[in-house]
RNA sequence: GGGUGAUUAGCUCAGUUGGUAGAGCGCUUCCUUUACACGGAAGAUGUCGGGAGUUCGAGCCUCUCAUCACCCA
């Protein structure tokens, strides 16, 4: 059967990915023949995810690695898998629901959730085939899920993945390292959940700054003094306020404080006093003080800054620092707080904190409202727009004089000035939620945390003293810089989708007065009525414990319990859905007690924490999560921990980073030794690729259009450690046609009729030719194990690029043409079996690279003991196989017919032509060589004859070698001027090089200093060029006699 | 504002302990020669961003300036 004429990718790559597959090729130790591990993890895609150019290139990388190191015979794994992806997840799924006009809120939990999952069954799949279509050798029967195993996945879902994450958190739960707090998180009012700050982007976006009076309290007046950088008064006045800049106006409810910098003399006689948030029922304005505090910079805006600790990061620090209350004014949605008591009750509250003549605590401030009702239940953004027009309209606004130039009735240009509110306009840094893309609300909420600085500094240590190698070393520096300024890890998510939270509250009974007045270790029905009269279950405090399941918590409830006086201390403790069904049933259940004294019938409700975890803790535990953890399976034993994380740099503190952490807190070990970093994939431009630029490059297309293993090859040759990642359409298509090279030089085989037995050993040979290009193979095997051990794909990928066109299909298949076609029968069966040989090896060493074609071609042999893709990889090396006098030769041969062409084409002669070839004292070396390989001299550089000379004739084209100058007589053939034009060019560049070589030479610090193998090198180097030169000098002078 | 990286042929990029610059694509000329026109042969193009320093010697090391990109504020 005849070979096509080139590889048809489309129609080969899922036949061939098929019978991988069906052969169980890509199994964890499919190949084995040693007993060292060799694993990766993928990062695990989104469930929700299509394979975009990003996840190519990474898995690409992987697949390279992996496929290298089982035709090694190591035991590989590479473990597939996908992440749950909490809120693109959700997202995905509330948008769909949205088409049929249903929305989550709609339904109860259990029923989205059961969406979700259908949603997973139908889609979840896609990318797994799609990394399947570009050849991904992945185990893809260990499969994983960061969701499987949990209580509400379907039938099929099964497996560990849960259980890992329940038991992890309980474990750093009690261990100490996760902990509830109430700070200030950044929120997302779309999705109505915290996220973490690396889900926030910062985008500049044009906004405007307000400045407005905060009227001092009683009248109260001062001297306001501005002066210039010399020091010189520039304005002095007197005022009854402080300016305030701000972005936020709609924030000002909120106000704790005013704040100005320490140092700043113009507001130093102020500090202490009381000023007036201009805002608000005019009734109950609220005062609050002038403090200071290092963060106000003094020459932005007026230099005093509002302090509203629960909307902003900076103002929360300061409050925190000066005992400011945070009061929250928005609810979950972004919108003005509508829930609590009027607005004058906790204005009062408010005013008495202020004034000192009350105590505060986080409970107390967080239940207090402080939204006027004019203003409940807006939107922020209305919010902002009616706080801006009530403070103008009383004149609270700072103003300043506007002229513009306008034309009146009579078509005149006039002038016309107005004091206008001074509204900057300004560019702002806003943070958008990364999913939702809304504008991000800090927000003062409950959540949980997990104690970074308490875990960070094994992973640190382990990047220190060189455990684990991250790849470019520039990572290293952005690795420390982020660990060493670790920020708590705020891993609670206020969604659906995701490993809820496993921790149970209950009411804090003991704080809340059950107490023992008569201390006879009984309540009686009068204190415990006495308690529920004042009604203060609902807004007390609650206790906490985390467990794997209710029963697990029920007993450390029990516990607590059991301290309290009878009959409390025999509760039972049951399961309900929140804190306010709590609330009820407790109440409920004492009221039949008092009704009827039986304690059995007493119950102690509890209700489960409703948050998700982060996607990311979940992942964190995805190195050994795979393998069966927490169960202690012989895979965990086996390939854990593994060898290299290849993986992108926008993900080293989201991901790499945190996996760190959780495998030392967890297991004690590093999860991987090496973490190979590579940069966004761009395009051809090297700008970013997004769907509203237009410039996305779908790998798939790509596939369809030149087959996998072309842009595998353009992925491995791009990828230089630490470089840009620019996909060059031309590039992909340059290396498709190194696919088709490759495939002709199969049918340059065939054609030749060279028998394809497979497998074929090593020939022994004796022909030059034969043992120079076995020799190149042994190099181009090493410089290919080299690289990859390195992680130079790149240089992988060129050296194999090199040595099969450049070598194989340009040199030896041309060379071996006159053997082939010859009449010496052990010479050609010998350049047949080496040429099989070569072919093979070409096979072997670019499978990892280009797994498709190179399978095709390795069928066509007459039978293969097994797949190419568990071929053994070949260990010859360059110090057995390389014969140097093979390799002279063979380069010499080379040289001569490079040099001859060049020669012919420079000076015209037509290509077809055969031309005469003189040499002039040719010394023995040079004599055995062109006896060897003359006919392939011949052919290749369309030479007739050769003749001794003893001088060369006039308008002769001279060809220095060594060993001997080779001459083309062109007498009449040639354009002398422009030969000797050519001559006098290639003169002076020589003379370029010869001075350079000569000074250095001349220099007694170079001779002194330079290692001696650099001088002899350079010595060689002007003999050489010297030579050279000379025979230049006698063609021209040759050429000269001529004209 | 802080950090990291980049700046090399027309384009996209290599260049591993400092020894005097390479690849692919594109371009020019020639060739349809019995593996391959997704091919073959030959060729042109670089004060390695600017400036200074260390060195016998700098694309590579140091400093500085400029521009760009990304990350974090």
């Amino acid at each position: 059967m005849a070979m096509e004429k080139t590889f048809d990718a489309s129609a080969a790559e899922k036949r061939i990915y098929d019978a991988w597959e069906a052969s169980d090729a890509f199994k964890a130790g499919a190949n084995k023949s040693r007993d060292e591990t060799f694993t990766i993890m993928i990062p695990p895609p989104n469930v929700t995810g299509v394979l975009h150019v990003g996840h190519a290139f990474n898995n690409t990388l992987q697949d390279i690695l992996v496929r290298w190191k089982r035709m090694k015979g190591f035991d590989t794994l590479w473990q597939p898998g996908q992440d749950h992806a909490g809120i693109a997840t959700q997202l995905m799924v509330e948008k769909r629901l949205a088409e049929t006009n249903q929305k989550r809120t709609d339904m109860p939990r259990e029923d989205f959730l059961t969406e979700v999952w259908k949603w997973k069954a139908e889609s979840g799949g896609t990318i797994i085939e799609q990394l399947k279509r570009l050849g991904a050798s992945c185990d893809w029967s260990r499969n994983a899920f960061t969701m499987s195993g949990a209580p509400n996945a379907p039938e099929g879902e099964d497996g560990n993945f849960h259980d890992a994450v329940i038991k992890v958190f309980v474990k750093m739960y009690e261990d100490g390292l996760i902990y509830r707090g109430k700070r200030l998180v950044n929120w997302d009012p779309h999705f109505e959940t915290a996220i973490s700050d690396l889900e926030v982007e910062n985008i500049e976006v044009d906004g405007h700054m307000w400045h407005f009076k905060y009227p001092l309290a009683n009248g109260a007046t001062y001297t306001y003094i501005e002066k210039d950088e010399d020091g010189v008064t520039i304005l002095e006045e007197e005022r009854d306020y402080i300016s305030i800049a701000t972005t936020r106006p709609e924030t000002m409810l909120g106000d704790g404080a005013v704040a100005v910098h320490p140092s700043d003399e113009r507001y130093a006689s102020i500090v202490g006093k009381l000023c007036e948030i201009p805002v608000g029922p005019k009734a109950q304005r609220r005062l609050i003080p002038i403090i200071t505090d290092e963060y106000p910079d003094k020459d932005f805006g007026s230099g005093a800054v509002k302090i509203t600790g629960a909307h902003d990061f900076n103002d929360y620090q300061v409050a925190k620092r000066g005992g400011i209350p945070m009061y929250a004014l928005m609810d979950t949605k972004g919108a003005m707080r509508a829930d609590g008591r009027p607005y004058a009750e906790g204005a009062a509250t408010a005013q008495a904190i202020a004034n000192g003549e009350e105590t505060f605590d986080e409970a107390k401030i967080a239940a207090m409202n402080l939204v006027p009702e004019e203003y409940r239940g807006l939107d922020r953004f209305e919010a902002r727009t009616k706080v801006i027009a009530d403070i103008t309209a009383e004149g609270l606004a700072v103003m300043h004089d506007v002229t513009r130039t306008e034309k009146n009735d009579d078509g005149e240009k006039v002038e016309i000035t107005e004091t206008v509110p001074y509204v900057e306009a300004k560019k702002i840094m806003q943070p958008f939620g990364d999913r939702s893309k809304v504008v991000i609300e800090p927000a003062l909420t409950d959540q949980w945390f997990v104690d970074t600085d308490k875990i960070v500094g094994p992973a640190l240590d382990a990047v220190k003293n060189g455990d684990v190698t991250i790849m470019p070393e520039s990572g290293e520096k952005v690795f420390y810089h982020w660990l060493e300024n670790i920020e708590p890890w705020c891993i609670s998510r206020q969604l659906w989708w995701g490993h809820q939270i496993p921790v149970w509250y209950g009411l804090d009974l003991a704080s809340h007065g059950f107490t023992d007045d008569e201390g006879d270790g009984a309540l009686d029905i009068v204190e415990m009525m006495g308690l529920l009269s004042r009604q203060t279950l609902l807004d007390g405090n609650e206790q906490h414990h985390a467990a794997s399941s209710f029963d697990d918590v029920k007993g450390q409830f029990s516990n607590v319990m059991a301290k309290l006086p009878i009959p409390l201390s025999n509760a039972r403790v049951v399961e309900v859905a929140d804190k306010a069904t709590a609330a009820h049933t407790l109440a409920e259940c004492l009221a039949q007690y008092a009704m009827d004294q039986d304690p059995t019938k007493l119950v102690y409700p509890v209700w489960r924490d409703a948050d998700v975890l982060d996607t990311w803790f979940s992942s964190g535990l995805w190195p050994f999560g795979t393998l069966g953890w927490p169960e202690q399976t012989p895979e965990l034993d086996k390939y854990f921990p593994g060898d290299v994380l290849i993986t992108g740099q926008d993900i080293l503190f989201f991901w790499v980073a945190r996996m760190m952490m959780m495998s030392q807190a967890v297991e004690g070990e590093n999860p991987f030794h090496t973490v190979y970093l590579h940069q966004l994939v761009r395009d051809e431009k090297g700008e970013k690729m997004s769907k509203t630029k237009g410039n996305v490059v779908d790998p798939l297309v790509v596939v369809d259009e030149f087959g996998a293993d072309a842009l595998r090859f353009t992925m491995a040759q791009m990828a230089a450690l630490g470089g840009v990642l620019k996909l060059s359409q031309d590039r992909i298509k340059g290396y498709r046609n190194f696919g088709t090279k490759l495939w002709n030089a199969f049918s340059f085989a065939e054609h030749y009729e060279i028998p394809n037995p497979g497998d074929t050993a090593m020939p022994e040979v004796s022909q030059t030719l034969n043992k120079w290009i076995i020799g190149e193979t042994a190099k181009v095997r090493e410089t290919v194990d080299h690289a990859l051990t390195d992680y130079r794909f790149n240089d992988a990928a060129n050296a194999l690029y090199a040595f099969t066109w450049g070598k194989v299909c340009d040199w030896y298949l041309e060379f071996s043409k006159p053997i082939l076609q010859g009449d010496d029968a052990a010479a050609k069966a010998e350049t047949q079996a080496t040429l099989r040989w070569v072919l093979d090896q070409c096979l072997i060493l670019l499978h990892p690279i280009k797994p498709f074609i190179t399978e095709e071609l390795w069928g066509l042999a007459d039978s293969r003991a097994k797949m190419l893709v568990h071929a053994d990889w070949p260990t010859y090396t360059a110090a057995d196989l390389v014969d140097a006098e093979a390799d002279r030769e063979m380069n010499w041969v080379i040289n001569l017919i490079e040099s001859v062409r060049s020669n012919r084409a420079q000076t015209h002669v037509p290509a077809g032509a055969k031309v005469p070839l003189l040499v002039q004292s040719l010394d023995t070396k040079g004599q055995s060589a062109w006896d060897n390989n003359h006919v392939l001299i011949q052919r290749l550089a369309r030479i007739e004859s050769l003749e001794h000379v003893t001088d060369f004739p006039k308008g002769c084209v001279t060809i220095p070698m060594d060993g001997g100058t080779f001459g083309i007589p062109l007498e009449g053939l040639i354009d002398v001027p422009e030969e000797i034009a050519r001559l006098e060019k290639s003169l002076g560049k020589l003379a370029k090089e010869l001075g350079g070589l000569r000074g250095r030479l001349k220099n007694p610090k170079f001779v002194e200093s330079a290692p001696e193998e650099v001088i002899a090198e350079t010595r060689e180097n002007l003999r050489l060029r010297e030579d050279e030169e000379a025979q230049i000098k006698a063609a021209i002078a040759r050429l000269q006699e001529l004209g």
